[in-house]
DNA sequence: AACCAGGACGTGA
DNA sequence: TCACGTCATGGT
């Protein structure tokens, strides 16, 4: 790949969605996980709720590690901010416990439980959510793309690792640079971006495992 | 049987 | 600011 014609944002997004199609991100427990296509999610209060515990617990954990803890929590009915801000903490981190980091990741729903409620129902900024313990930029800004549809790019470690390989930035290149490079490189579309973030980490399972860190696959080796 | 997953925080330098 | 150590379960 030559660095004169270095491929924009917006045509690997395009190269990954046709290559995996739409992800539909983020899984809900009612929908039974993902719903590709479908951008009319979520639908409640509850919903968006699910969505920002989700976005904790997932912090360094794999997502069926996190289903098994929201299953949990749902079968308490404890998928409820004034639940979770009352209950046994105990209780909360046995629920939990699957997702590991079961005793931070407790503090943290419950300080984000708080959150929510003093919220009443508005949208939080991205300013706010990094204030509360325990929330930093990459949950912050999925909350924000997924719960409240707004338009942000989600910086992760697989984002590091495709984009560095593609020559676009280093693997330790600062949060929000790479956040604003891509938010200034593609349209200010929450579908854009709740599809592109999924497709990043679909494609860093699949070609950026232990034994490929991407060389075999198809956005390396694509010269257009 | 190490290694790591849809990170964040606390600490010391 | 920054480079580490810590947190923890479950799958490969």
């Amino acid at each position: 790949m030559g660095e004169l014609q270095m491929k924009t944002p917006a045509k690997i997004y395009k190269c990954l969605f046709s290559e995996y199609g739409a992800q539909g991100w983020w899984p809900l427990l009612d929908v039974k996980g993902y719903h590709p296509g479908d951008y009319s999610f979520p639908k409640t209060k509850k919903q968006i709720f699910e969505i920002c515990i989700g976005a904790i617990l997932t912090q360094n954990t794999a997502w069926t590690n996190v289903e098994k803890a929201l299953v949990n929590l749902k079968k308490i009915n404890a998928i409820d901010s004034g639940k979770i801000l009352k209950m046994d903490i105990a209780k909360l981190k046995k629920a939990i416990k699957p997702a590991g980091y079961y005793n931070q990741k407790a503090k943290k729903l419950k300080e984000f439980a708080k959150f929510f409620i003093e919220l009443k129902g508005k949208t939080p900024t991205r300013e706010q959510l990094l204030k509360v313990w325990g929330v930093g930029k990459e949950t912050a800004d999925s909350i924000l793309l997924y719960a409240y549809k707004i338009p942000v790019f989600v910086v992760d470690a697989y984002t590091r690792r495709i984009f560095s390989k593609l020559g676009f930035f280093k693997k330790d290149a600062d949060y929000d640079e790479i956040r604003n490079f891509f938010e200034e490189n593609l349209p200010k579309d929450f579908k854009v971006h709740q599809e592109f973030h999924a497709l990043i980490v679909e494609h860093a399972k699949q070609h950026y495992t232990k034994k490929s860190n991407g060389e075999n696959c198809f956005l390396t080796n694509v010269h257009s």
